[in-house]
RNA sequence: GUGGCUGUAGCUCAGCUGGUAGAGCCCUGGAUUGUGAUUCCAGUUGUCGUGGGUUCGAGCCCCAUCAGCCACCCCA
């Protein structure tokens, strides 16, 4: 294989990507306001490792074979023989640490965590191979009442950061059994309809029937429309739960469309699925996706216990927020331009006495003209230049001249001028 | 894994039927200006993604490869 070398020089590797400075402030805002939301709802945040055993993900998602063998970066510690790989995704780290530390033990939990997760896909838009999630895990809980918090806070979630249009769907896929049941029916009349299916949905017939229904082919849409429906198989308990989830969201006006159509991946999920949908991303629109998986936890080893949780792509937000013109800078206060033997000498320990007073300040390095130094103040992108000439040194005073607008330009004591950077 | 499109200065791109590289922005210096942001002058920018091939000659044609974009597959 070769390596990616341009010109003698590095390229990232493939599906790994930079994330420069100009674009840092506004992926803080999405955490910072995904912390705040999640502060809001009570949830804690929890840090796992980026490395887990290989068979805890065999084991959460199953003998899945494309996930396990083509798409997880897994390998051998060449020292102890171990076998490793990088988190695919955060939901079985969180049962492990959640068991292993039997953080239930004194009762329920509401976990957040957020970080890098690794698969080994092909690139495309909103899909990178190391990418970002926020992950939400709740255990204890019972009741639809988990499901429909989690809800709720995405729904808030998006108003804080300026993202409107995005639907929520959702539909209940029941519990093992009745899904079980209800795949053979569906077996049964995709069968009358050969005729019909194409070559991907001919594959999946046997492996993977329920995601026939979630086909991108026009051509099957009429008969995968009129297919025997989920939710129609649903014991009990299971709608009573649905309906319950569903009372809760009209109570609080968060919009919702039900989607029989929907299902996940994975089988460890029962009753509760949602996924937030847009249609600005093309292909790959589901910013966030979820439900209800109680026996997940009994499966990684820990004892039964019902958990409820979603994952947030955090790139395909940050485009959606960039798509609806949102955004965000990084301004330092202040950018201390010093011109003069005195001026340089005295500028180092002007700023730390600014920054004592809370201010974050750029000290021009280096010397050059005063229009040099300015020029590179207006870059910096600061909101005042604090100008330090040998006059200012000698007189205990500096200058300042706000860098946008009409403001004119004064010199007063360094006091003064804190009080009118933080006055701004 | 599959298919389509694309790779030319730091960025956005132009480059005619193959004749040996251009613009704008940015950057640097200077002039003017109310001490920076307007205007004017000057200047630096590149193995045309990489490796082969065809040709007297390739940014342009052919092959391979890497990367990017879009879609399928998959989607924890």
């Amino acid at each position: 294989m070769n390596q990616p070398v341009k010109n003698n020089k590095f390229q990232s590797v493939k599906g790994f990507y930079d994330i420069l400075p100009d674009v840092t402030p506004l992926w803080q805002k999405l955490e910072d306001t995904a912390r705040q939301v999640l502060n809001q709802y009570g949830y804690r945040n929890i840090r796992m490792p980026l490395v887990e055993p290989t068979d805890l993900f065999v084991r959460s998602v199953g003998e899945h074979t494309d996930i396990v063998e083509k798409e997880m970066y897994s390998w051998e510690d060449a020292l102890n023989g171990d076998r490793l790989t990088l988190r695919p995704e955060g939901t079985a780290g969180c049962v492990r640490a959640v068991v292993e530390h039997s953080l239930t033990y004194n009762g329920p939990q509401r976990l957040w965590y957020t970080g890098p997760m690794f698969r080994h896909e092909n690139v495309q838009k909103g899909r990178q191979r190391q990418f970002h999630q926020i992950g939400v895990e709740a255990f204890g809980f019972e009741g639809p009442d988990v499901d429909a918090e989690q809800i709720i806070l995405l729904a808030r979630l998006w108003k804080a950061l300026g993202i409107v249009d995005v639907e929520l769907q959702l539909n209940s896929i029941g519990d093992a059994e009745e899904r079980l049941a209800y795949r053979q029916v569906l077996i049964q009349y995709f069968e009358q309809h050969t005729d019909l299916l194409d070559e991907d949905a001919k594959r999946r017939l046997h492996s993977n029937p329920l995601r026939i229904l979630d086909s991108k082919n026009p051509r099957m849409q009429a008969m995968i429309e009129s297919a025997p429906k989920l939710i129609d198989h649903l014991g009990e308990e299971t709608r009573t739960h649905f309906a319950g989830l569903c009372k809760q969201l009209d109570a609080v006006g968060v919009a919702y469309k039900l989607n029989p159509r929907l299902v996940r991946g994975l089988d460890y999920y029962n009753r509760t699925v949602f996924e937030w949908v847009t249609t600005k991303l093309g292909s790959q629109g589901t910013i966030a996706g979820g439900g209800r998986y109680d026996s997940l936890v009994e499966r990684l080893g820990g004892e039964p216990t019902t958990a409820c949780g979603f994952g947030i792509g955090l790139e395909r937000v940050f485009l959606l927020m960039q798509e609806y013109g949102v955004t965000a800078e990084f301004k330092p206060d202040a950018y201390l331009v010093n011109v003069g033997e005195l001026a340089e000498a005295a500028a180092p320990k002007l700023a730390e006495t600014l920054r004592d007073a809370g201010l974050s300040v750029v000290i021009h390095a280096g010397g050059g003209s005063f229009k040099s130094q300015m020029k590179k103040a207006d870059r910096s992108a600061a909101r005042f230049a604090l100008i330090l000439g040998d006059d200012e040194c000698q007189a205990n005073v500096i200058a300042v001249k706000p860098m946008a607008g009409e403001g004119e330009q004064v010199k007063v004591s360094i006091q003064e001028a804190v009080n009118l950077i933080k006055a701004s």
